[in-house]
Parts: C-alpha cells; structure tokens; sequence
DNA sequence: AACACGTGGAG
DNA sequence: TCTCCAAGTGT
C-alpha cells in the first residue's frame, strides 16, 4: 500500500505538471538565476518581479557579472521593485560566492543559507529547486495550503502552529521521489498562488480538495488565522523640484538610512516651511504647485505635495545637480520618481 | 518576539 | 478610497 503522503505529492506533482505557468526562471536550474528569482519573489507577485527578472538577468547573467557590477548600478536596476535592502545583500553576496566559493554558487544548504539576504525560505528553495535537496521551502503560500489542508486554526504568527505545518511539509518533501524535490516546492507554492488563494479559494479545481480538513470543515476561505495589523500612520511630506539649466537640485540618502539607504532625492521634508529654512531660501519664495499624490511606505502612508521652483543660484550645502536625463540610471527614490513625473520631467523608475 | 522594510493588485 | 496582503530577512 502507497503511504497517503505519498499519494498528497503525487496529486500535487499532476496537478502541477498540467497548470503550471511558464515563468522565466523555470527554464533553468542555474543556482544564481534560481536565486535571483527568489529574492526577488521574496514578499513580491510574480507579475511584478516579471517586469524586473529578464532585464536584470540580462544586465547581470552570472554571478561573476553581478559581483564586478557597482554598487549603485545594482541598485538602479531594483529601483521600483521594493525591498531595496534586497539588492544590497544580493550584490554583497555575490561578491562573498565569487570570494569564498571561488565564483561556483554553493549546494551545501548551510552554505546557501550563510549568504547574505538568504533566510530559511530561500535556502530550502534554492537548495531544492537548483539542487533537488529535500528541503521544504515554507513561503506564505506554503503555510496557507497547509494550514487549510490540516485545518488548522491556530494564529499563524505563532511559533507552534508554523513549526507545525514546516513538519507537515517536509515530510511531504520526504514522500518526495529525487528528481520531483524542485517541483514540489514549485507546485506548493503554485497551488497557494493559483487556487488556495486567500479569502476566495478554488477548491473545485483543486487536487487536494478530497483529503483537505479546512474545505471539508468550510473554515478553508478564513484560513489561516492571522491577528489584525496595526492602522498605518500617515504622515505630510513636501518635495520641491528645483530646474537649472536641464538639471534639478538632489542630494544622495545616507547609506545606514533605514528606508532607501544610498538611493538619491529631491529636497523633501516634513512641510513646506521647513523645507525652505534647510535649503536656505526666502520664506516668501515663489513657487508653484504641481499636485499632490500619496505613496504608502509599510505602515506609513505619506501624502506628498509636490513644488516647482526656479534657481536661487546657489548650491545648498549636502545637494548636487543632477541632469534629468540621468535620471533613470542613478537610483531615485519613489517619491522622487513620481514627483519628477508629475512634471512630466522624467518616468517614474 | 516584534518590528521595519516597498509596492501594486484585488475585492 | 480603503484594507488586505504576496515566492521573507535581519535585527
């Protein structure tokens, strides 16, 4: 007799070998292209990292490319993707596999799991995926399947219930023929992307749905439970775009900044008052509105209002001028980016 | 353990 | 418009 966990991956492993989509890095096992892939998956849809994925892999096919690439090119590519914090470490680490692994990605998981950026999820599906080591990636994706599969109505967040599903799922993983490691941890994931959706699952198209507690109980659509997050806060910030000659006035962030370290901006404050103090101008100064949009930053939802001004003529001290042209090649932060496009002046990155 | 870190799409 | 939240990691 077949054990049942073995039947559960030999269901899942049809179901994927029929619905599965075509995304760029499933056509390869290339350790780095694997890799790049999911950090840039990490807390990110698949529709917004195709965007990103083909141009970088281009900029960057291998990882001896993206160690010699400089820092701040690195993090132009990124610019809009998110996380910014992602590219650093990615780039620092492919500096440390050209350096201590001699440019070869490592296959050891405790090895992939030392490099930078690279937490449990990661390592397990890299290891898997490029590697086909029987290691369970547990992405969000993973929990929620699970946690509807087995039922279980424990908060998430908890430390109980998530060691819990991790165990569930390995020992699916261990059911896993070699060979089938890599799709399995695909086609868990691709199930929670697909059909185990949050709040609106599919369960008529799904092939688990016969031996899964959650459906058969009616909580699957609520699961997993997860405690409510905390309001954001919202926060008024003033940007001002100053031209001269084809350039506006910016200044680069400090790279230990928590949010966008490294990434350049134009003057921008807390209001329009003190913004003019920092930038030694005339509190009367004539200036123009140009609109107002508003950009949410994880808990914090700021509304901008964007500004228009021509030249005083001198340099503030911390800003340089940078040609709109240029714009797309240097990493700009967000607000920035869509302040500049509404004045038409350069695209949003 | 709790929190900070981006962004965009869906309902 | 608003809320939720998605292929997480580091501190």
């Amino acid at each position: 007799m077949t054990p049942p966990l073995a039947d559960r991956v030999r269901e899942l492993l049809e179901w994927f070998l029929v619905n599965r989509r075509n995304l760029p890095w499933r056509y390869t096992r290339d350790p780095y292209r694997v890799w790049v892939s999911e950090v840039m998956l990490q807390q990110t849809r698949v529709e917004t990292v195709l965007a990103f994925y083909g141009r970088f892999i281009e900029a960057y096919p291998t990882v001896d490319a993206l160690a010699a690439a400089p820092r701040h090119e690195v993090l132009a590519s990124w610019a809009g993707l998110g996380y910014y914090r992602r590219a650093s470490m990615l780039h620092a680490a492919a500096r440390q596999v050209v350096e201590v692994h001699a440019g070869r990605f490592p296959s050891e998981y405790d090895s992939i799991k030392r490099l930078p950026g690279i937490g449990e999820y990661t390592a397990a599906a890299v290891s898997s995926i490029a590697f086909d080591e029987p290691r369970a990636a547990m992405d969000g994706n993973a929990y929620r399947v699970l946690a509807r599969l087995a039922d279980d109505r424990r908060d998430i967040r908890g430390a109980a219930p998530r060691k819990a599903l991790r165990n569930l799922a390995q020992r699916l993983m261990d059911a896993t023929r070699p060979g089938e490691r890599g799709d399995f941890s695909e086609a868990l994931m691709e199930l929670g992307a697909t059909l185990c959706v949050p709040r609106v699952p599919r369960c008529d198209a799904c092939p688990w749905v016969s031996s899964c507690a959650g459906h058969a109980a009616g909580t699957a659509p609520s699961l997993p439970v997860k405690a409510p997050r905390r309001p954001p806060r919202r926060t008024e910030i003033a940007v001002v775009v100053i031209q001269y000659d084809g350039r506006a006035l910016m200044r680069q962030r400090p790279p230990d900044a928590s949010i966008m370290p490294g990434f350049w901006e134009l003057p921008n404050a807390a209001g329009l008052a003190i913004l003019l103090r920092e930038l030694g101008m005339p509190a009367d100064a004539r200036l123009y509105s140009a609109g107002t949009f508003s950009h949410a930053i994880t808990d914090t939802l700021y509304t901008c209002h964007v500004y228009e001004a021509t030249s005083s003529g001198d340099l503030p001290d911390g800003y340089r001028w940078v040609a709109l042209a240029q714009a797309r090649e240097i990493p700009i932060t967000t607000i920035s980016a869509k302040a500049l496009a509404a004045l038409s002046l350069a695209e949003p990155g």
